[in-house]
DNA sequence: CATATGTCCTGAGAGC
DNA sequence: TGCTCTCAGGACATAT
C-alpha cells in the first residue's frame, strides 16, 4: 500500500471530505472540519509505514495516518465498487505538471478501519514503543528472540502481537511457521535457537515475497493494490485456507486448519511438529 | 502482570 | 429458492 501511493509525494492536499456511506459514516480524528484546516494546502513529502499502517507525511509534519484493518484500501485509481468509498482526498499537481493523482482514495468494505490525522508528537505516542514492536522487515533475529522468548503463548498467537512485533497478519504468521517448520501452538519459551532462526529466516522471506506479489486477494476479491488490481501472493500460500489439500513440502500430509486465539490457523502436522 | 475473550461491521458461501 | 449460520489480511477494551 505504501508503495503504490508513492506518486502522490511532492503533490498538496485540496481537500478532504467523507464520502457519504452505507449505515454508518465513518469517523474521524480530529473533526473533519479540524483535519480540513490542518490538512488542506500542505505538501506531502512522504509516505512511511508503522507496522500496518500508512502514513502520508504533510510539510508540516502533522500525518494521515490511514489504518485499513481487515478491508480497508487505500487508492489512487477508481475503487472496486463506489459502495464503500469512506474518504476522498483531493490532490492538487505539483508545479512539475505531468500525469499525477488527483485524488486518494479510504475504501473499506466492513468499516473496522480509521483514519485519523496526528501531529509528530501523537504519531510517536501511537507509533513508538512499546504500543509497537520492531519492525517485521527489519527485525534482527536477536530482537526477534528478545522480544518474544519469555511469553509462554503459542508462538501463532505471539507473531500477531504487535506489541511484540509490528506487521506480521494472519495470513502471514501461518506461512511463515510453515517455512520454519514449527509447530503453530508450541510455546514461545519452548523454541530453540534453530527454530528462532529458521523462524527469523521465514519472516523475512515470506514478507518480500509477498510485497513483491502485491499482497493476498483471498477469495472474496476484496484486497486491491493502489491501483485497484488483485496481488498474486494467494497463489503461493503453501497452508493458508488450504485445508485438506496435501502439504506441497512433504507431499503426504494433509493440511490442518485450527482456531487460535479466534483466528484460523494452517500447518502440515508432519512437516510441523507438535510440541511434546 | 500476562493472557483470554467479546466487539465493532458487512458480505460471501455453506448447509439446510 | 431462500433462509440461517459461520467466517473473514485486525485492534482494542474489558475480563480472568
Amino acid at each position: 500500500m505504501r508503495r503504490g501511493i508513492l506518486p502522490i509525494v511532492g503533490l498538496t492536499v485540496a481537500d478532504v471530505a467523507r464520502v457519504a456511506c452505507p449505515r454508518k459514516p465513518i469517523e474521524v480524528a480530529p473533526r473533519i472540519d479540524v483535519f480540513r484546516r490542518r490538512a488542506v494546502g500542505r505538501r506531502i513529502v512522504d509516505v512511511r509505514r508503522a507496522g500496518k499502517r500508512v502514513l502520508v507525511v504533510l510539510d508540516t509534519d502533522d500525518a494521515i495516518v490511514f489504518e485499513p484493518r481487515m478491508t480497508g484500501l487505500v487508492l489512487i485509481a477508481d475503487p472496486p465498487d463506489a459502495t464503500y468509498l469512506r474518504i476522498r482526498i483531493g490532490l492538487e499537481p505539483d508545479a512539475g505538471g505531468g500525469e499525477t493523482p488527483r485524488e486518494l482514495w479510504f475504501w473499506d468494505r466492513r468499516g473496522l478501519g480509521n483514519v485519523r490525522l496526528l501531529s509528530a508528537t501523537e504519531q510517536a505516542a501511537a507509533f513508538g514503543p512499546p504500543r509497537l514492536g520492531p519492525d517485521a522487515l527489519s527485525i534482527t533475529l536477536d530482537e526477534l528472540r528478545a522480544h518474544l522468548c519469555q511469553s509462554r503463548r503459542p508462538i501463532k498467537v505471539a507473531l500477531l502481537d504487535q506489541r511484540a512485533l509490528a506487521g506480521v497478519g494472519n495470513l502471514y504468521a501461518s506461512e511463515m511457521l510453515h517455512r520454519a517448520a514449527i509447530h503453530p501452538a508450541r510455546p514461545c519459551d519452548r523454541l530453540r535457537a534453530g527454530q528462532w532462526s529458521r523462524l527469523h529466516a521465514a519472516l523475512g522471506e515470506v514478507l518480500r515475497e509477498a510485497i513483491a506479489h502485491e499482497g493476498s486477494t483471498l477469495s472474496d476479491g476484496t484486497y486491491r493494490n493502489a491501483l485497484n488490481q488483485a496481488g498474486g501472493y494467494q497463489n503461493c500460500h503453501r497452508v493458508y485456507d488450504r485445508e485438506n489439500e496435501p502439504c506441497p513440502a512433504c507431499r503426504t500430509a494433509r493440511i490442518r486448519r485450527i482456531v487460535q486465539a479466534q483466528r484460523a490457523t494452517f500447518f502440515c502436522p508432519k512437516c510441523q511438529r507438535a510440541p511434546r
